[in-house]
DNA sequence: GAGAAAACGAGAGCAGTGCTCTTGACGACT
DNA sequence: AGTCGTCAAGAGCACTGCTCTCGTTTTCTC
């Protein structure tokens, strides 16, 4: 990745990061819909059809924000997380719960890029999803990690997911190995419990409502962990 | 409502109504950030100039949107809640949850206008809220009744918001009167729920991951009713 | 009913956008 | 040394939101 062979290279992947660098700024005072390629190079002090020589077009550079937001985002799990010690599976949740709202509140656009509405006509996700489970990774291993402490002891108080339920959860249990299929469901539950959350209190839904949400919002991941089985010591 | 005084006002309340009628066709097909005043125009055989007779920017023709995207759910859910009787309260919750994720997969683009991120530097709430609440409305109402009929029955297997949460709550108790804290919490991470699943699903989270949503979200919905106490029949 | 006032549609125009194409200069390989 | 690919620059196209002006038409007032 770091030093191209020739100085060509070298200068082009510089000046790729500086474009990336000042559209995140941009990105982040004025949000996606003012995020303008001519602005940038303005910035730059180059002229606009010059930056058509890194980034084919605008959304190609949105594309770029967006990796480098899911990584962001995923990096701050990721660090939470391993914060934490390994046995503490209910710690390491809220931490990662409280690492995801706090990586939101400070970048509110970015998140908004990330878990808000598909902006320039969907992207494309064939890029953006290595980095995008980055967060969800972490997120299984904790579960996986509890279930295999054989400390993931829910209370017995939901219904089974319907059988056919379980061809999806194969899927999800890639990220989340050994748990069965009611606790699949209820990992789904509380994960977009927590972007559920996190997105009603950035996107304005709580206004004048909930004045301090991050006492409410605390609580209900803490109940989100009991459900999961995470009993916090 | 109907029939203004003079011809003018009844011809001007017609173009007004046809121009949000043409913009949220526009909307449905190519977005918000694809909505194009000068289009709008275009298609009524008018200029663009004429419009801002009619609507001061483009912000303010999405406002209106925006409240009749909110009437537009608030409605189906107050309907889909109607349809149930009064005292079918477990069935009431899962209409309206199946009303809202029905309505924003026939409305991808207008659900991502009102739940997805507030694309022009943050929407004026003052005149939407009032719509906005109409849904949140019937969900408070279902909880007041089964409640008042002592159907409220939840398990106890969660822990009790802190005491610091008792003013929020009050706030959130006017649209659901009676409710104890404890349950005030579970409402809101159940409704946190419902629209962060919807969110997810619409806007390609699962994508390639859950292909049969409608299961794991009847399931998912039903299990948010549980725990709130809403023991279905 | 005549005149003042307000509302209206049309048109030109400004500043900005994404994007394409061409031109000329510089650097890198054979 | 010469060829070839890469680069920044500039002009230009089609489009946007928005403002201003100018006649026309409708409404309100006397």
């Amino acid at each position: 990745m770091s030093a191209g062979r020739t100085a060509r290279e070298r200068v082009r992947a510089e000046l790729t990061r500086e474009i990336t660098d000042i559209a995140r700024r941009h990105l982040a005072v004025e949000g996606a819909a003012g995020l303008s390629l001519r602005a940038v190079a303005r910035e730059m002090g180059m002229v606009s059809s010059a930056i058509y020589r890194y980034f084919p077009s605008r959304d190609d550079l949105l594309t770029a924000l967006i990796i480098d937001g899911y990584n962001a985002v995923g990096e701050a799990v990721e660090n939470a997380d391993a914060a934490r010690p390994r046995e503490d599976h209910a710690g390491r949740w809220m931490a990662v719960c409280h690492a995801v709202r706090d990586w939101a509140l400070a970048h509110p656009h970015e998140y908004a890029l990330l878990y808000g509405s598909p902006v320039p006509g969907y992207k494309a996700p064939d890029d953006t999803v290595a980095a995008a489970v980055r967060d969800t990774v972490v997120y299984g291993r904790i579960l996986a990690d509890a279930h295999e402490a054989g400390a993931l002891t829910p209370p017995d108080v939901l219904p089974p997911p319907p059988a056919s339920f379980s061809t999806d959860a194969l899927r999800v249990r890639e990220v989340m190995p050994g748990l069965p299929d009611d606790l699949v469901a209820r990992a789904l539950a509380a994960w977009t419990g927590l972007f559920g959350w996190v997105s009603f209190e950035l996107f304005g839904q709580f206004n004048s409502v909930i004045l301090d949400p991050a006492t409410a919002f605390d609580h209900t991941m803490r109940c989100h962990g009991m459900l999961l089985g995470l009993r916090s010591g």
